[in-house]
DNA sequence: CGAGTTCTTGAGCCTTTTCAACCCGGGTGG
DNA sequence: CCACCCGGGTTGAAAAGGCTCAAGAACTCG
C-alpha cells in the first residue's frame, strides 16, 4: 500500500527522458516522483519541474544517522521521500526536546534559513531517503518560477501554523488529550500518504512521544493502557491500532472540565 | 526614549523627497522609518527602498481593536511600526489561547500564507502603527530583489525558530521558569529597540500571559509576587523593573531537578 | 464616584511527575 | 542453546506542582 500512485496525476512521463536517470545513482527526478502532489513541486508545469530536477539530488540515511545537526551550517532544505524523522532541541540543561516528527512528502531545515546554521537536529528514525536541495540554487529558481516561490512560502507558512498548533496542543491541553490528538494526527498523516489510518508503527519511542508532547514517558505509556482499556485502540508495543477514532475525538472536543 | 535614531543608519534620507511624505499621509516611506533595520528592508539599497516604498501603505489602530481575525482572507502582511499586539488563537472549546505578543519592527500576519486565510487573530494591545504591504505585490517585488527575497524568508524562519522555542518552553520548563524567560525575552526585546531594558510597562493582563505560557493568571501572579519577595524584579501592576537579571536567568539554567 | 476589571492571596484538590520495581523481547557471548 | 543483559515498556504508590474556587483589594474608566 503505497503512495497515491500515478494514475491520479497528470501525464507527464512521457516526456520525462530527457533527463538521465539511471546515469547517476543520487539524481533524482521531481517529474517522476510520485510525492510530487505533497512536495514542494505542487503546481509546476513539465519545463519548470524540469529545472527543479536539476538542482536535486538524492541522499539516503540509516536509522539513527542524522541529516543535520544544530549548529551545522545551513545549505540546503530537504524534502523527505521516504521514511521517517524527528526534530530535537539540545536544551541548556543539556535534555533532548523533540519538536517535530515528519514523513515523506515533507520539509526539513527550514528553520536553519533565518541564521544560516541549523537549530535543531534531524534524524532519521527508520531508513530514509531525502531529497537535497540547495538553498542558493533554490531561492535563485524561486524568482524565476512564480508557482515554485508560491509553494515554498506556503510550506514555510504551514510549519508556522503547525507549530502554533502544537503551541496550543501543550498550553491548554491534558495528558490523555494530547496523546489522542498525537494519535489523529499520525493517523491523519498515514491516510494523506495513502497507507492504513486504523493501523500503523510508531517509530518513536514513548520518550520520544513523551518529549515531544512535553509529558513523561510513564505518563504516554499510562494513556495508551488507559485506551487500550476502552476499546479506543489496540496497543502492542509500538503496533498501533485505531478501534475507535470517534471515540478518541470526543475526548478533544471535550473541555477539560 | 524612542528606538534608536537615525545617527546610527546610512544617511539616505536627502534621497528621499522625490517620494511626497505629506501629499497622502497613509504613504510612508520606508526608507525614512527608523526602524527599517528591523524589518523587512534590512539591507535594501535606496532604489530599492524607494519601490517597497510604493507597496506599503499605513494603517492606525486604537487599543482593543483587530487587525485581522482568525478566518479572514489573507492579503497582506503587516510591519509593526509603533505599539504592541498579541495574536491569538480561538480553541474549538471556545477558549483563546495568545500565541505570540509582538513590537515594533515584528512582522504579523505570516500564518496566513498557508492557506489564504489567517488562522488567528491580532490584536493592538495598545494605540498602534502598522505597515500594510499587501502580498501579492510583496512577492512579486521579492522576485526581483534579492536581499528582498533574503530577508522575508528569513523572517519566516525567525518565526519558525521563535515558535520552536516557545514549544521547548511549554514542554519542558515549570511554571516560574517560564516566566522568568518570559521577562527576560521581553527585556531584551526592549533593549534591542532602544528602550529601557530593566523597566517597563506590561501591555497584556495577567491572563494574556498565563495563555501565552500555558498556566493559569494565578500561577502568573503568584510567580509575579514571589520574584517580587526574593529581591529580582519590582512589580506595581503592569509596571516591572528587573533588578536581577542574573538571578532571573538562574532560574533557568537551574534543571528543574 | 461607582461599576467593572484586573490582580493578589489562601486552601484544598487533582493531574502529572517521581521513584521504584518488574516485565518483555532481542541480541550476545559463554 | 541457554543464560544473561539491556533498552524499552508497564505499573504502582507517594510527592509535588499547578489548578480550582473563593474572597477581597486595587486599579481603570466612563
Amino acid at each position: 500500500m503505497t503512495i497515491n500512485s500515478q494514475d491520479r496525476l497528470p501525464s507527464v512521463d512521457q516526456k520525462v527522458n530527457n533527463i538521465p536517470l539511471t546515469a547517476n545513482s543520487m539524481r533524482v527526478a521531481c517529474s517522476q516522483c510520485n510525492l510530487r502532489e505533497l512536495c514542494l513541486a505542487v503546481g509546476l508545469d513539465d519545463n519548470d519541474l524540469h529545472k527543479l530536477d536539476d538542482l536535486v539530488v538524492k541522499r539516503k540515511l540509516k536509522r539513527g544517522q542524522q541529516l543535520y545537526r544544530a549548529g551545522d551550517a545551513f545549505e540546503a532544505i530537504y524534502a523527505i521521500r521516504t521514511g521517517f524523522f524527528k526534530t530535537d532541541i539540545l536544551t541548556e540543561e543539556g535534555l533532548e526536546q523533540v519538536t517535530g516528527f515528519q514523513m515523506a512528502g515533507e520539509i526539513l531545515g527550514m528553520d536553519g534559513i533565518s541564521n544560516d546554521r541549523h537549530v535543531c537536529n534531524a534524524t532519521a528514525l527508520e531508513d530514509s531517503e531525502v531529497c537535497i536541495m540547495p538553498y542558493d540554487e533554490l531561492e535563485e529558481l524561486s524568482r524565476s518560477i512564480k508557482s515554485l516561490q508560491q509553494q515554498f512560502h506556503k510550506f514555510m507558512s504551514r510549519e508556522i501554523v503547525r507549530d502554533q498548533s502544537l503551541m496550543i496542543l501543550l498550553g491548554s491541553m491534558r495528558a490523555e488529550e494530547r496523546i489522542a490528538a498525537f494519535l489523529l494526527n499520525l493517523s491523519q498523516r498515514m491516510r494523506l500518504r495513502g497507507y492504513s489510518a486504523s493501523e500503523f508503527h510508531l517509530r518513536m519511542t514513548r520518550e520520544e512521544i513523551g518529549s515531544y508532547l512535553g509529558l513523561k514517558l510513564e505518563t504516554v505509556s499510562r494513556a495508551f493502557s488507559k485506551f487500550h482499556d476502552e476499546g479506543l485502540i489496540g496497543v502492542q508495543q509500538k503496533y498501533i491500532r485505531i478501534l475507535n477514532a470517534d471515540g478518541l475525538k470526543a475526548l478533544l472536543n471535550h473541555a477539560p472540565n
